[in-house]
DNA sequence: TCCTTTTTGGCATAAATTTGCCAAAACTTA
DNA sequence: TAAGTTTTGGCAAATTTATGCCAAAAAGGA
């Protein structure tokens, strides 16, 4: 199931990282937009090392800060604070012997990079209010959706800290740049509906599948995958068609402006202009040249290249 | 004045076929646009004829059907029918040893086309709930708007009528194909109008003749003498600007399809296209020209020839 | 059916646009 | 302030578009 995901293409160049660096415990920076899959690939990563038994343990750093980030990672003992009623472990405890993965690691603030970056330095913390000391052994993969190194230089995320996360970095591309997946994953993500959902799994009219290659999926996979599951949730057709897909997503494609280049925009307007010309003039093309102040070869010219199929009619009325 | 109407060089062509059918008493078929100035054409020949110290009397065919066709063109005798409280003649008699104007004689019904036709083959009727037989000397001027030959071709006009009134044709050209007189034409409706209504003649600034060089006058002459007696009677400026001009008028500027060449419509499409995405993307030229699929020295170029100015801000959010 | 007029499409050339290249100018950073 | 990086605009060549010309095809009319 992982191979669809990332494209085939894609796939390759990224497994061959993976398969070298599934063996060897280095640490590991994963970057990508949002929603293309960096959990899965450090996923991947965990389940081809000789961690594979041992936990994975995600932690989102972009959602904790201060105090509440150093409970996280290195739990609490009883009495440590108001609320701390018992011992609890972090997740580096949590991950022992396993993969501790950090998400949105460029979201972590500076205070809490250097508590971490400490961490890192012999893998030996206690937890909040106690004094024993806590030894672990943990491989850190971490993934990012921003540029890591120019955080660096604003200022944002301690250098020293992205040197120890970034040994090995992966880059995993946004979907729009590996379209040809798409067809698979449709395939893949109504399967996966159809058994979680207990319902029979509708087959896609081209049409569908045309106008997701069109569209550039800034949520990237994710949000192809929220989609379809909303589509397979809302309706009970055995093929979806254009007109079933919800209308927040088909209200893209009138937008103009997102998905045209410079040239479809030019040609566009120009097919326009000179359809409804010709329209108005009743098919009569030395008139429409005229209004159009191009010569009637240039507009035979266009009209061919336009593929504009016009037959004169009557003289208009007035 | 008739010059001025029908314009220089158009006139030139037209007077010559008026001053070589006013002579001889063959009909007339003047075809043109409406507010093209039809009658005015058939006034000349008739004042240029040898009939020109006998009446001109016109008929507008197209606001009469049925009866009150008949009567209108043959007359009645008193009693005819309910309303026939006396006798009463017709145009025919009317028009006898002059002319006779049949405007949009294409909207003649077909059973009214009959009645007229059989006058026209020896020039003898009798008027409605009359016995008397009347002949009369005239001769037939009609005019259209329309193809007269295309209304034949559809069976709505009478083939032996077409070629009753067809001897001679006479094509008026609709003002938008004769721009040339546009600043005559409005300097000699602002004099006759300032003569009429015994106010000052106003000037007129050329931003206001080159507005109207660029409308195209669906109602012709007519429409810019009826616009300009509008404006000098709703203004006293002692001229006249764009901004005098009325908010019905001006409108038609705003509707992209009327006056814009493909030049300007390609170019506005393209000009918009590049602001909208150069706005999204901060100012920043490499990712405009990527993402319109153009090239950055080809957006360069195209920036100073639509002299669009774009300062670079800060990065866009996502 | 024949003749005349109008339209069409091939071709070549003129004109306009696109774009690579690069030196100079402008901007950014230490 | 100096060095490195990015942007800009001039220039030439490649590419595309516009359009005149004209023979052939199609349309229209008697």
């Amino acid at each position: 199931m992982h191979e669809f995901i990332l494209g085939a293409e894609v796939m390759h160049s990224i497994m061959q990282t993976v398969n070298q660096v599934a063996k060897h415990d280095v640490n590991v920076l994963i970057t990508g937009e949002s929603g293309t899959g960096k959990e899965l690939v450090a996923k991947i990563i965990h389940l081809q090392s000789p961690r594979a038994e041992n936990p994975f343990v995600p932690v989102n750093s972009g959602i904790l800060s201060g105090l509440m980030f150093e409970d996280k990672l290195f739990g609490h003992e009883k009495g440590a604070f108001t609320g701390a009623i018992c011992q609890e472990k972090g997740c580096f405890e949590m991950a022992d012997k396993g993969t501790l993965f950090l998400d949105e690691v460029s979201d972590l603030p500076l205070e809490n990079q250097i508590d971490f970056l400490r961490v890192l330095e012999d893998f030996c913390f206690h937890r909040i209010g106690g004094n024993e000391i806590i030894e672990v052994d943990v491989r850190i993969i971490s993934a990012t959706n921003k540029d890591l190194k120019n955080e660096v230089k604003k200022g944002l995320f301690r250098e020293d800290l992205f040197y120890r996360l970034h040994v090995v970095p992966i880059y995993v591309p946004p979907l729009r740049d590996r379209k040809n997946v798409i067809p698979k994953m449709v395939d893949r993500f109504l399967n996966q509906s159809a058994i979680n959902f207990k319902k029979p799994k509708p087959a896609v009219k081209p049409e569908v599948i045309d106008l997701f290659c069109r569209y550039d999926w800034p949520g990237n996979v994710r949000e192809l995958k929220n989609l379809l599951e909303r589509v397979f949730i809302l309706n009970d057709y055995d093929t979806i068609s254009v007109e079933h897909l919800p209308s927040d997503f088909l209200w893209h494609f009138k937008d103009p402006h997102r998905i045209k280049d410079l040239e479809e925009i030019r040609s566009e307007a120009e097919k326009k202009a000179i359809m409804d010309t010709l329209h108005r003039l009743a098919g009569d093309k030395e008139k429409t040249a005229k209004i159009l102040r191009i010569s009637p070869r240039t507009l035979r010219y266009k009209l061919q290249k336009y593929n504009i199929k016009y037959e004169r009619s009557s003289k208009p009325p007035i």
